[in-house]
DNA sequence: GCAATTGATGTAATAACATTACATGACGAC
DNA sequence: GTCGTCATGTAATGTTATTACATCAATTGC
């Protein structure tokens, strides 16, 4: 996914993704932005589903809120597979990837004739500094 | 996790869940169960926060639903990673374990001297049937 | 130029999911 | 019988997400 060119709105949610410490429900995020002019919850779930779409942002299911992508390459391939360990502590959330564990899941949902559009991996717990 | 004597209301709840095709929502299960005496969603998620304590109720946070565990085993013993896959096209949901998968997200979270908790696995596409 | 199409936006209302707070009841330990 | 604990009942509220409909801007085809 080529990234495009970023509407106003997509800009302003990103921007506010990419300047928090960690992840951001859609409401706080709306609320960060009606200074400039958010008044809707829509005008932020439209952003969020193009910059998921972009692979920019990624949604933390078991959170129900939304981080910027920390991959250190850009966003003009899918990135695969995307894990992401998450402190109940100090609410840190660190992305990684890791090819071993895409090929075993890409091995048994194989076996049974499944066909994988995503893949959701979060480990919930404690960090070093939290532990 | 040893299984309790279950209570009435969490007989209830892990019937309807057993009974059912696929995942069913919290306020889904609170419908079925009304002619049961159930008025209130707190009743239905009391119980489900047991069962899942008890691991025989698992929550799938990428749908904001629950399914009864369908391991093979009994519930004595607690049992790891478990995974789904979900289907999109009808909604079918299911539970694996693999050793494997679970080894390496032990390997990767050690190195950053995480401490797991909880691992959620959620794989979204369509089965065979619906592909 | 000017319809027609497409994609983004604005706004209101509503739906869907989950928790807090407080009161009551059942039951065994002592 | 009093206490502590756990399950339950009920109401109210909080949080997350979507539907529906109107408007606006840029692009395309004629
Ligand atoms: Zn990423
Ligand atoms: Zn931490
Ligand atoms: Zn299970
Ligand atoms: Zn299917």
């Amino acid at each position: 996914m080529a990234t495009p060119q970023l509407t106003k709105n997509q800009t302003l949610v990103m921007d506010a993704l990419s300047h928090s410490e960690g992840p951001m429900s859609a409401y706080t995020i709306l609320d960060k932005l009606r200074d400039h002019g958010f008044r809707a919850p829509l005008q932020v779930y439209r952003a969020l589903d193009k910059l998921q779409e972009y692979g920019m942002v990624h949604r933390l299911e078991s959170l129900n809120a939304f981080v910027a992508c920390t991959c250190p390459h850009d966003h003009e391939h899918d990135h695969g597979v995307t894990a992401f360990t998450i402190c109940e502590g100090c609410g840190q959330v660190t992305e990684f990837h890791d090819e071993a564990i895409e090929q075993r899941l890409s091995t048994l949902t194989r076996a049974q004739n499944f066909k994988t559009e995503k893949t959701t991996i979060e480990i919930r717990g404690h960090c070093q500094s939290c532990a």
